[in-house]
DNA sequence: ATTATCTATAGATCTATAGATAATGC
DNA sequence: ATTATCTATAGATCTATAGATAATGC
């Protein structure tokens, strides 16, 4: 059931020139919020820019007016994508040792109530792993950040002694963030069924509970 | 790179009526080997007919006569798969104990070799979550099996007494397949670089540490 | 007669360009 | 003058049907 994106009927008919009181913004926040639904829906390819334009409320070159290319069309969902990412982690961004980790959990479970959200991110980790996909730059660039986010906060705890300094962390990031993306296509199958966020942070206890060492009380 | 599918050139240019010693079984196979790795590389709703048919190397309508539609052509090329899927796992069907476990390490291992294999499931896994596309209830089904395949063999663990009775095998079975799930995109995005079968074995044996109980030595 | 292939083609798309038109803003 | 919208349309596809033709198998 697509919960988000009816097509629109356009705002009266508009006939040809400048509708009174048009807002470019306005219009491309309609076109990104639309596209970005149906590109979640059916993945970028699949989706004609017709199916957007009509979702948007607008003819289809009413839209390449606004977006001049398909492609075009993307890189603004992607980055408005990213754009909400970053607002979603908020001061989490920073990683503080072992609160990496929290701010992880705390993300799947922001993600439990934006579903279009996140069958946006795994539609396009299914297509755009083609190398000639328009969007496969911007997935390898995500998940190198992701890791990188984890990395450095699990090397921060190594150093204030609160993780062991064995600890392979570069595979725990990568198996952690693994679990992220994996319970996603579990959960997106089954939205009422699955409790992706106790599963996940299930997850993270354990791997706390494997690695985590006592904090020093020295000063 | 595309490694398996370059447009096989027509052998010899055919013309009309049938080719002498044609063998329907053979081109099937073909046409559905092409098929899966271009449903794998672009998924199934951007590739077109006319590229899986140059790809097995007749004409779209050629195809057409083995698959009288694109949707049959998919649900072929996904049964083709399953079949390969229980062959690479043999024995390793029956769950017995902690050894469903070993399988699935061992068929990760095994799916390093076969790239477009495995490419072929994420591509489905992302587009399939669509409720409407026609491979959705193989992707549902797919999972269940995988699930049912690993709770049990937990379930009878526990019942021999080598799992702790308290462990979560349901949680443990969603976030294991999450894992493998996950790896394969990581994977897959860089091939040389990630070892998803060391990840996903050092993965395993964490999971042994936490639940594993000592065999009792009766009898 | 059946089967495996082809050519020709219909009818729907799909992306993008050209150019008209009406409102806005200097 | 610039901007936001539209209509008209070109040129590529894309799936599928109709029907011809040559080999196979009874």
């Amino acid at each position: 059931m697509a919960t988000t994106t009816e097509p629109q009927p356009r705002p009266a008919r508009r006939g040809r020139g400048r509708p009174r009181g048009s807002d470019a913004a306005e219009t491309r926040e309609r076109i990104l919020a639309a596209a970005a639904d149906l590109f979640a829906e059916t993945g970028y390819r699949a989706t004609s820019m017709v199916s957007v334009a009509e979702a948007a409320g607008l003819s289809q070159t009413g839209l390449l007016h606004h977006f001049p290319s398909k492609e075009l069309l993307l890189a603004g969902v992607l980055a408005r994508r990213d754009e909400q990412d970053m607002a979603a982690l908020g001061d989490d961004r920073e990683p503080r040792g072992w609160e990496v980790l929290d701010a992880l959990v705390r993300l799947v479970e922001h993600n439990t109530g934006r579903e279009p959200f996140v069958r946006l991110f795994t539609a396009m980790a299914g297509e755009a792993i083609d190398a000639d996909h328009p969007g496969h730059d911007w997935l390898r660039q995500h998940h190198r950040a992701a890791a990188e986010m984890l990395v450095s906060g699990l090397r921060q705890a190594q150093a204030d002694g609160t993780c062991a300094p064995d600890a392979p962390v570069e595979r725990i990031a990568r198996v952690t963030l693994a679990v992220m993306d994996g319970l996603q296509i579990q959960w997106l199958m089954d939205p009422e069924g699955e409790d992706m966020a106790a599963d996940f942070a299930a997850f993270a206890r354990t791997v706390r509970e494997r690695w985590e060492l006592p904090a020093r009380v020295d000063g």
